[in-house]
DNA sequence: CATATTTTTCAGGATATTCTGAAAACAAAA
DNA sequence: TTTTGTTTTCAGAATATCCTGAAAAATATG
């Protein structure tokens, strides 16, 4: 296999799963170009490589920024503006954590502590309750751990991983 | 609240979030039926509460089924067929893990195995190799740690949450 | 077997999401 | 200030996804 072959499997790959994963798959797309770049690159680079527009490729990087997973450049005597990735793994998905913890679980978490004031007078009712308790805890202990695991060194996920492995 | 409301807030946020996580929300809001229904329900009965068309409530139950979360009641002098869903939220998430380890996760191994293969020759080559090694090691150790946590008792993701969080 | 009931399928329609490209806004240089 | 180069915006087009409803298939009952 050779450089360009593995380039595009990996950006299509990339892409796939971020789209199964919820996320836009251009995005997802953008991300693995960069992150493969060994220097940064400029929208109109971004554009050709991944044959899109300039629209597309203008939000889609700012969104990046957003989650804190693409930085700009700015190099002196240029006027364009260059992008790149944030390569460490770790950081890519503690970055991802923060997001969509903030995002979805949170204002998930929110709704079920408005929901735990449903009275349980009834069958139906008790039933209910006793599963939104259920998810509930859950999901606060959820959220705890993943405010310990952001906050957690670069290596804390690695060492997990050992001690669970051996 | 009511007991009406909740129920209405609950499905509605559950597929929600998972809509955000690239799953089908109607099928996200027949899980949600599901968890709260004290009785196992019938697939008119699903229709009914959700306002959704008869293929749409098969097509998802029997997606819920693949996923493990939903299972059949066959009640005896019925001709109907009985639905209920999972409602232990450790095998909930446990399911969904398997799931999407599979369907996700492992191809996405597949494809960087197959990439490691790249020769690295040249600056841009180099580079490449790199950052998919990094991401390779990366989700080789993720998908073993997934291995063990699915093995792992229902208290598993509970005393781990403990020891972290104290 | 014939009939009644229930489940499954799937083509076409509805909806939601994403993308384009040109114009506007912005910013540096002349 | 005017010109030139760059980024951002956004209405409409393109695409992907999901849903409907009726017909076909499957299954039970008399």
């Amino acid at each position: 296999m050779d450089i360009q072959e593995g380039k595009a499997k990996f950006i299509e790959s990339w892409g796939k799963m971020a789209s199964d994963w919820g996320i836009n798959r251009t995005m997802a797309q953008v991300h693995a170009l960069l992150l493969i770049a060994p220097e940064a690159l400029t929208a109109d680079q971004v554009m050709e490589e991944l044959d899109i527009s300039r629209g597309n490729a203008n939000m889609n990087l700012r969104a990046l920024m957003d989650w804190g997973l693409v930085h700009k450049q700015l190099k002196s005597g240029e006027r364009k503006e260059f992008f790149f990735a944030e390569k460490d793994m770790w950081t890519v998905v503690r970055q991802i954590i923060i997001n969509r913890k903030k995002r979805e679980l949170e204002p998930m978490i929110k709704v079920l502590d408005e929901i735990a004031g449903v009275e349980a007078n009834c069958p139906e009712s008790e039933h209910f309750c006793e599963v939104v308790q259920d998810i509930r805890k859950f999901s606060h202990k959820a959220n705890q751990t993943l405010d310990t695991l952001i906050k957690a060194e670069s290596n804390w996920f690695t060492n997990m991983v050992l001690n669970m492995v051996r």
